[in-house]
Parts: structure tokens; sequence; C-alpha cells
DNA sequence: GGAATTTGTGCAAACGTTTGTATTTTTGTT
DNA sequence: AACAAAAATACAAACGTTTGCACAAATTCC
């Protein structure tokens, strides 16, 4: 029942726990055969290394922590499964702590994870985070940092972002081809780059087409279901609008929502583009057009930018992933 | 840039490391005289205990670990947050990791969490467990265990459930008295105790509407999209249903995709109920009748058990948590 | 006022590793 | 066969806590 330690193992092949150490550790210092015996002793016994004596000794764990705003985010809990992908194997553990989009629980998180002396924290900022000294924090204490899709720029490390321009401009784009003549645009919170780089896609597109920026057309704040219901009807009531590129699908549903209430017959007479691909997207009536993050990849490239940072030192890339414009029956007009 | 430690605040105030570490934690042995200053000088060096080698020397740690088949499934996402709603503010961390409804990875993540000595471990099987050799390991190590919703009745442990029961007896209730005659169930591996249960409830209402359980109506394993279509195109050869009871909402997406192919009108020649409330469910086209699961709260409940468990001892308590059921488009025959 | 008790601290070991340095054993060279 | 070099292993300290036990000082009791 009790807990089979190196000792144990040293003890039963008379060598010292050093030995036994360095043994399972593959170091070349040990005789080919010592290790191999230790190997298998250590097999036999049913070993299992002591992580948190290790790390003690060595100064530092091999646990990374991750802050998302929100774990049931198909595309957070994807990018978690793409992370894990790459740390797991490694020999890596991934805590995952939510912020629930709310700057004092991401704050706290953040004292957590470095009262839990982690060896380098995941961070995709929350909405409301408008406040970065908790962040300097942690580069302060020295610890590698990556930030992923809703990044600030200003604050010094890896970066793996979405090409949010492309997909926005694509989706503008696609909906100006299509022929709609007043696109509108609801945003998320523009001093995350990610929600930025979406207005500056659909900006992009409006202007190559020989059209202007109007104000009325554009609403920055609403990305949640309610919000897209309420800004699409402000929106429609000051700058009549025939079409909605929305910065997020939750959003396009309450887009949707107001539009089925005026009984606007979608896509003749009203086109809606979302971003992100969540599950339901497919799945609801009409079929929603969307901008598909590769969220998975995203996860691999994270921690593979956060390995680099464990390793070596100071890896600070900006790594840009790709995104996609899928055409469904919101948008596309014959 | 370096850590402060209860020797570094030894030091300052000419008292031994062990008098700082009893201050710090409240013990009354200490003077209250002493503890203000140490607690006060703690802040003022900006100190943050050193959970490792806390954990290390009290041989447990704070932190919990959570297996999940996925987290990207409503139902467990929230669960994990009912879960760190009570688990954060109480001092604990909480570690997740996927099963991905993997035996193997299963195995893996229990491997893992007893290599980081875990404080205890909070378990949903996956699927494919029908061996309980690893989970067995928990328990001889002494680590308190709290299995949910699906659960292994024969390890003890404390469990929390779904009323899985009364949930799916009344969906079936509801098919019956809406007026459907042959109503098929699509289920899920019945050596989890959750799915086990849907079909309990199932039999239970077919039988009192004087009907016989038909072994051509009844499909064991089918949960996702495309088993459930599978599924249905199976039973509609050889049984001729006019509804479905899902265990899942996944599989009940399967059914529809099926229906949809065949032309069947829903609800008036063919009713289907699903489980799990997925967020989809209310979102296609027809909405989706569908048994709601308390998700949050059985986190809350999972938690606290864990913390009886890790306070007092062998807290094996059993709960349910109720279901309800929420009638829809896709089976509301007038 | 002296013994017994309580109260507050200190000492030192322990938790299970890792790792720099020292020591022993083996190998190779002449 | 003697000796240097290389290879393999041992020794011991360290990581930052916690905690049983010892001890001194202060308090209480008769």
């Amino acid at each position: 029942m009790k807990r089979i330690t190196i000792n144990d193992i040293a003890k039963e092949l008379n060598v010292t726990p050093s030995t036994v150490s360095r043994a399972l550790a593959g170091n070349t210092r040990v005789s080919v055969k010592t290790r191999e015996l230790v190997t298998q002793k250590a097999k036999e016994l049913g070993y299992q290394q002591n992580v948190i004596a290790a790390s003690l000794r060595k100064g530092k764990s091999d646990t990374i922590g991750m802050i998302v705003p929100r774990i049931n985010r198909h595309f957070f809990s994807n990018v978690i499964s793409g992370v894990e992908e790459i740390l797991n194997p490694a020999g890596y553990t991934l805590v995952i702590v939510q912020s629930g989009e709310n700057l004092i629980k991401e704050k706290k998180a953040i004292d957590m994870l470095l009262a839990n002396h982690v060896g380098g924290i995941i961070l995709s900022l929350s909405v409301q985070t408008n406040t970065y000294q908790h962040i300097e924090t942690v580069i302060n204490r020295g610890i590698p940092l990556v930030q992923f899709d809703r990044v600030n720029l200003d604050i010094k490390s890896s970066k793996v972002l979405n090409d949010n321009f492309t997909g926005a401009y694509l989706a503008t784009k696609h909906l100006i081809k299509s022929g709609y003549q007043r696109i509108a645009h609801l945003g998320g919170a523009r001093s995350l780059k990610a929600y930025d780089e979406r207005f500056k896609g659909y900006s992009k597109a409006i202007e190559e087409s020989g059209r202007l920026i109007e104000d009325a057309l554009v609403y920055e704040n609403a990305i949640t279901r309610e919000a897209g219901y309420k800004a699409i009807n402000q929106v429609m009531e000051r700058a009549n609008p025939d079409a909605v590129f929305c910065a997020g699908d939750y959003s396009a549903l309450g887009v949707l929502d107001a539009l089925k209430e005026k009984n606007l017959k979608i896509p003749e007479e009203f086109g809606v583009v979302g971003f992100a691909n969540e599950p339901f997207s497919e799945l609801i009536h009409p079929t929603l057009s969307t901008v598909e993050q590769n969220a998975f990849e995203m996860g691999t490239r994270v921690a593979t930018a956060m390995i680099k940072n464990l390793e070596g030192k100071h890896y600070e890339e900006e790594e840009v992933i790709p995104t996609r414009l899928i055409v469904r029956d919101s948008s596309w007009k014959k």
C-alpha cells in the first residue's frame, strides 16, 4: 500500500538513490546494464515518480496553467484539446481555469497559478480585461507566457492568433459579391486585437468595393445572442442594412431571431455571416455562413510555443493561424 | 526576482522558520503577537506559500483531479463550472483532464493524477470503460474518489447521479400520451448506470401503458449523431416505430437526419425526444424535446461530497439530482 | 516560595527527488 | 605491471515546508 520510491529500488539493487535517479532519467553516466536493471526493477515494483518532490528539487514544475474565458465554447475547448495533444505526451500537465469573462476571476486565476508554481501560463484574455498589471506580474516572475486569440499586443510574450483579418475580409467580400448593398457589422470589444482585426477586415472589404464605412452600420459591443438581437434592431432602425457580418455566431443567432420576428426572408432579403463555426451553426435553420477558426491547430501551436519558452528562453514569435470562410444558407443569394 | 520563503520572514523577525510556518497556519501555539507580526511581514515581503514544498512534506495536496470524457459537452462543462464554484473558494485547485471516451487515456489520466499526488479524484467514466482495475488503484491508495453521472456502482465511493430513470420515464410517457404507438429507444452502453437507468425508465413507461418491450425496438449503443442515424435506420427496417426516445441529443440529431431523408413529418408522423438539453436542441428545426439535467447543481454537489471526503473520512453517500422534461416541437402532436 | 503546569519557541528530521563533487572501479597504454 | 584516463557509482547537500519533541520562560497552584 505504501508508495515505492527510488530508495526502495536502490536498496533492492544495492545501489544508491542517485544512481537510480540517473538511470531512470536515462543519464549515460550510468552503465547500460544498471540502467536496464533499474528500469526493470522499477516496473516490477510499480514505481511512479513523485512529481512533487522532483519539482521541488528542480525548482520548477511541469504543470502548465491555462486560463480561458469559458471552456464550453466550441473554440476554446478545441484549443484545449490541441494543447493537451502536445503537452501531455511531452510530460507536462495542464491545469485549466475559467475566467468567466471576468477581470477579477482572471486575476484570481493568475494568483492561484503562481502560488502553485506552474511552469508556464497560457492565456486568452477575458473581454472585460482592460488593465494588465496582473499579467505583468507573470512576466516579472520570469514565468513563460503564451497568449492566444484574445491577446494584448503590448504585453511581451509569445502570441498565437487567428487570421481574423482575412476571415472577416473574406466574409464581408462574400456578402458584397452576393449582391447585398448595405452591410452592417456587429463586433466585439475592439480593445481585443481579435475583434479589432475582424472590424478591419470588414472595413477593408467595404472600402475596396468603393463604399464608405458608415458609423451607423457598425455596432461595437455585441457578441452574445441577446446583444446581437438588440444591436441589429438598433442598426436596422438607424441605417437600413440588408446584410450583416457578425464577429461571433452567437451574435448572428440573435440577428436571426430579430429577422424572423420581422418576417424577413433569409438570404433573399437579408444576408448573415457569423464567426467561429460553433457546432450549432450548421444545425440551425437557415444554416449559418460563418468563418471557421482552426482551433485544434491553434492549440498545438500554442503548446509548441510554450515548450520552446520552457526550454530555450524568450521565444516571442507571433504566429497566425489561417481561417476559412464557410458559405451556408444564410448568405447565399443566387 | 527571487522568491520569498518562510526562512526570509524568519530571519527578518529573528524567529525560526517553524514559528513562521505555525504562525501562517494560524496555530494557537504561537502567540497572537508573533502571529500578527508574521502575517504582517509576509504581506510586506509579498510572500506566497510554496505549495509544492508543503504538499511534499504533508504527503498530500490541495489539488483535485477531475476526469471527464470530453469538456466540450454542454453537460460536462457545466458540471465543471459547478465544481469550480465550490472548490476554488474552499482553497482547492482543480485539474481537468479529458479521457476522450477512451479507456487507455482514462488510465493514463489516473496515472498522471496519482503521480501528481492529487488530494482527490472526481471521475465520470468513459463509455469504453469495462475494466476497473485502475480505479481500484485510486481507492487502494486511500485517495478520495467521487464518481458522477457515468458511475460504476460496484466501486466504493461517493456518487452523484442524475435522476436518469425519472427523466427517461417522463420522456417516454410523454410520447405515449402524445399518441405514438411504437416507441423505439436508442440507448448507450448499459454497463454505465446512467444509460441503464434511461433504459429502465423507458421500459417502465412502456410497460405501464400495457405494451411489451420489444427487443427489435431497442438499440443499445448509439449515442453519437452517426450512430443514431444508422441505428434508427436499422430499427425502422425491422420494427416499424413511429417515435423514439434517444438517450442523448446527438443521437436524436442523427435520427432527425434520417427522418428528413425519408421525408417523414415531425412530429405528425414521427416523434423524437432526446436527452441532455444540448444548446443546439432549441436551435434546430424542429426544436428538439429533451430531458434537462441540472449539470451545474450536480457540480456543486460533487464538489461538496469531495470536500467531505477530504475532511472527514469515508463519506459514501449516493445523491440524486432531479431531471426535467422539456417538450418542444419534435414530439408535440396536437 | 517552590513545584507543577501552561505557553511560546527552537531544534532537527523528514518528505522524495536531483545534482555537483568525490571516490572507486574498470579500461587502456606503454 | 604500473599508471593514467575514463567510466561507473557513491556521498551529501539542497529544494521549502511541516511537525514531533525538547526546552525555557511565564504562569498557576497549594
